[in-house]
DNA sequence: GCTAGCATAATTGTATACAATATACAATTA
DNA sequence: TAATTGTATATTGTATACAATTATGCTAGC
C-alpha cells in the first residue's frame, strides 16, 4: 500500500494564495478588482509581507495582474482568451493522454478510478461546489500521471485553474444529463482497455464540451 | 510606425530576480545550489524581502524548487526532462506558426528581421553571448506574436529560459556551419512566402537540432 | 466652468527586527 | 561504540516601521 505523503509545511503564503485563488476562481473577485494589500492582510489576519507572497503566486498563476507600485488586478475575462486556453488543454492533454496510456498500470486505473469517485461525490452534494475545480484537476490529472511529464504537468494545472474561472460548476454537477460524468467514465474505460485514438477523441470532445458550456462573463 | 512600450518601472525584485535567473540560465549556479537569502542579499545590496520575492518568480518560471522552511535550490537538469521541455516547445510553437503565418503582415516581418539582425550581432561579438537567451526569443516570439495568443507566449517565453539552460551557446553562435542562423534566415523566408507547412517543419527540425546539440551536465 | 499645479492622503516597495523552524553538533545513555 | 536526546547555530517566515510612488482633491488662475 501506498505510504502516506510526507507533511506538508503550510505558510501564512500558501493560505494566502489557496483562498485568494478560491475566490478569484469562483468569481467572488470579479475582473479588474484591485487587491489592496493592507485591507486584504487585515482580513486574513497575517501581515502584508505574506500577503504579498501570496499575490506573487496568483500572477504566476495567470489569476491577476501586478503592476509595479499599482499593485494586483484580477484579470480580465474574454471569449478569445477562452478559446486560447481551451485550445491550449486540448493541445496539451492530448499530447499527454497519447503518451501516458501505453503506461498506466492497474494501479493508474484504480487512482483514477478512486479521483472520480470523489468527483462524483459533489454532484450529490452540491454546497461543496468549492472543490470541483481540485477533483476535477486530480481526475485529469491521475490520466496523464503515468506519462511522467512534470514540467507539463505543472503547466497544465494552471491553464486549468485558469479555464476554470469560465465554467458553469452547477451545469456540469448537477444537470439531467450530466455529460462530463459519462465522459469522464467513457474516458477512464477507452484508457482501460487501451485504446488511445478513442481516448484522445473522447478527451477532445469533453474538453471542447466544457468550453462550448461557458458561460456570460464579464 | 509602432509606438515605444509603456514605461517598465524597475523594483529591486526585478532587478533581482534578473540577475539569479541570469546565473542560473548561464550556468554559474549549478543545479542544487542552494540559494540563501541573507547572503545573496547582501551581495545584490538589497534586504531580504525583494529577494525573497526575486526567488518566487524564479520558483514560477520553473528554475528553482523552493522548500518551506529550508530555501529555494537550483533545480537539477536531466536529459528526460530536456526531451519533455524542447517537445513541449516542438508542440506548442509549431501551433503558434500555423495559426501566425497567415495573419503576419509586412510589420511582423520587418520585426522579425530586425530582431533577427540583433541575434546576428552576438555571434561577430561573442563577449556579449548573455543575451543570448532574450534575443533568440525575441526572434522567435516576433513569429508568433501576430497569432495573438498571449497566454501561449507566455508560458512558452517561461520554457524557452528552461530550455536554454541545455544549450551550448558557443557552438550556435560561432559554429562554422552556424547552422541555427541559417534555419532563422529560412524560417523567415517560408513565413514571409506564407508556406506554413514549410514553416512548421523547418521550426520542428530547428528546435530539434538545438536539442540534439545539448551538451553534458550534471 | 475648466484646467494646471500643488498639497495631502492612500498605497505599494523596502529595511529592520523578531519568531519559528531546520541543521549541526555535543552530551547522554544503552 | 551506536543510537538518541538535548542544545546551539543558521536559516527561513513574519511583523512592524519607514520610504517611495501614486492617487485624490483642492485652490488658483484663466
Amino acid at each position: 500500500m501506498a505510504i502516506a505523503k510526507t507533511i506538508k509545511r503550510r505558510t501564512l503564503a500558501d493560505e494566502s494564495f489557496n483562498l485568494l485563488k478560491q475566490r478569484i476562481i469562483s468569481g467572488f473577485y470579479k475582473p479588474d478588482h484591485a487587491l489592496r494589500q493592507d485591507e486584504l492582510a487585515k482580513e486574513l489576519g497575517v501581515s502584508r509581507i505574506p500577503l504579498r507572497e501570496a499575490l506573487l503566486k496568483l500572477e504566476a498563476d495567470g489569476l491577476i495582474d501586478i503592476l509595479a507600485h499599482k499593485g494586483g488586478i484580477v484579470r480580465a475575462l474574454s471569449f478569445d482568451k477562452a478559446q486560447e486556453l481551451f485550445d491550449l488543454r486540448i493541445l496539451i492533454e492530448c499530447d499527454l493522454i497519447v503518451k501516458s496510456v501505453p503506461k498506466m498500470t492497474s494501479e493508474n486505473f484504480a487512482n483514477a478510478e478512486i479521483a472520480l469517485k470523489e468527483f462524483d461525490k459533489i454532484a450529490l452534494n452540491e454546497e461543496n461546489i468549492e472543490d470541483w475545480t481540485e477533483l476535477n484537476w486530480q481526475f485529469h490529472y491521475k490520466l496523464y500521471e503515468a506519462a511522467e511529464k512534470e514540467e507539463t504537468i505543472k503547466i497544465l494545472k494552471s491553464l486549468h485553474s485558469n479555464c476554470d474561472r469560465y465554467i458553469r460548476k452547477q451545469l456540469l454537477v448537477a444537470g439531467a444529463g450530466n455529460q462530463a460524468h459519462k465522459q469522464h467514465m467513457k474516458l477512464l474505460e477507452y484508457c482501460k482497455s487501451g485504446d488511445v485514438s478513442a481516448a484522445v477523441g473522447e478527451l477532445k470532445s469533453h474538453i471542447t464540451e466544457v468550453f462550448n458550456g461557458i458561460g456570460e462573463f464579464v
